[in-house]
DNA sequence: GATGAATGAGCTTTCATTCAT
DNA sequence: GATGAATGAAAGCTCATTCAT
């Protein structure tokens, strides 16, 4: 990929999780990206086009993260694996994962499948531990993860991520 | 308050919860309140003048959740009224809060107060309990609240909230 | 005529002499006024009709100017009356002529038969005198009182009537 | 600069000067122009940026015609040259100039310091000369500038150049 | 007479997108 | 690949004007 492609790609996500899809004009990104705007559709056809481009890219980072819990069988492992997860994302998918969490307010059709697949698993592994009713668990647990990625991504400074990971652990016996 | 302008402002809250601020014009607002555009104008100066005027509305709303629990001194009631708030939400508000919520992603300009105050509500009532990181709980807390909201009203349909918050007061020994 | 009515002409005569008549709305008008805007459109039907009414009431005020003058015969005394009229303009009247002269500039419409007249008057006066060239020196004339009013009109402070007007009334033997 | 900015810059002046700022729409520069009313903006940020941009390019047009004048010496050389001034715009500039003097009466924005110049250069000139009231000689030749070019401005047919001028340098014993 | 809600046309401006170079 | 001029549609907003009260 060309070297102003990526710059593209880069300061689009930036603006698009900041200010939104909307809020955001091709303009914007060509002047962030120090680049012509017309090169934006050369590249990428559409201002949705390029959105879809930034999704695509950011998939792969996705399924580094679920693909290996989907693998494993010990419940307390799937459990503790899963929880982890937002706690994980570390500075450079942080605008990434911002921009995923806010585009799932705006529509509907941006919403991966790798969280309903997520929320099936945790269910079958709260039911493997006699929890008397997983699919509430599930649905908490899904809960928790949803407002871990909104405080981690929202006000990142606020909290100590390890001691608030620990008692979480704590409360689902995992420590 | 004059019958059109309520028209605007529920058709606004309705279109910018739905589509976004950015996404939804206000050509569209007046047609969807059946009113002229230039109306919107006459009684809200601005576009932006308009999403403040429904904040403001809201902000009645808010408080008639906040306000009681401010008030409570047992420890355990006050988590209990907490915990239950986004399980409150009827349909009435539903839009409201879902354009709250996709503000929150936006700009950090819409961020209540409210929120902050409850959260260290939370913490003092978790040390009173004798917690060991009454912080971390909190923290904890307050990302259930997020995610709760955010499941409540993403994906109503696909829970059920009596169990769901019953399994939660459960785990804080609140039943 | 109403107390309200000459509110609107007095605050629309400011206005329109300040900004111009295109860049003063009716809304600005009824604010300045303390009145509604749509009172401007009982008192006049429309907006030119507001300026043709402000105009209307200037004509008495512009005749009292003339009128002695087409009477007078001595050709000096004439000269004289007409070399005198910018510098008698007080303060009351004066956004009157302000607009009037800035109308000059902007349509065709708005030019006074009174001036034409002035200007043959005054050349049959330079003619009697047994001046050379007296349509010149009737253009010439024109030409002062055209200046002198806009220097009067729009920067009033700078320079002393009385010694202008002497040292103009020397220049033609008029003193 | 290329040719289409060209053409808004010809067609606005004409406008501007005939009908005014405010009484000029940019859709009305466009379609003059032969041009998107998209392309304005593109090139002049603003309608008024599209004023400035007018202003600015006529500035050289106003030095060229008094930087000359700053340099002479001779009394009644300078104060030859000043009468002579408005008696030279040519056709091309006309528009121009009419713009300027529109805008006079509109804001004090647009006022150029050049005239303050000639002013004071002007009195001096009959200082030297052994007038009376050079002050007073200096405003009455600012009258006559700015009526002159009021009257060739604003009814360019109707008198004869050559004559008039002739006829106020005899008055100020210049010919 | 007087208000102020309401309108619709038109205004300035921005936007995503195209195209010649 | 890359630019920047150019477009047309649509955006937000203002305007003069009308009308029920």
């Amino acid at each position: 990929m060309a070297e102003k492609q990526i710059k593209i790609l880069t300061n689009a996500l930036e603006l698009f999780a900041e200010e939104g899809f909307h809020g955001t004009s091709t303009n914007k990104i060509a002047k962030a990206a120090g680049v012509s705007e017309g090169l934006i559709f050369r590249h990428f056809k559409n201002k949705e086009g390029l959105l879809n481009a930034i999704l695509e890219q950011g998939q792969e980072m996705g399924t580094a993260y679920f693909a290996p819990i989907f693998e494993m069988t010990d419940p307390k492992e799937i459990l503790s694996a899963i929880i982890s997860i937002p706690f994980q994302i570390d500075q450079a998918e942080h605008k990434f994962w911002r921009l995923i969490y806010a585009l799932k307010w705006q529509q509907q059709k941006y919403n991966s499948i790798s969280f309903e697949l997520m929320f099936e698993k945790s269910t079958a592994a709260f039911a493997e531990l006699g929890y008397e009713d997983p699919k509430a668990e599930g649905t908490i647990l899904e809960m928790i993860l949803d407002g871990a990625a909104t405080v981690i991504l929202l006000k990142d400074e606020q909290y100590d991520p390890a001691k608030t990971l620990n008692a979480l652990k704590i409360k689902y016996n995992l420590d």
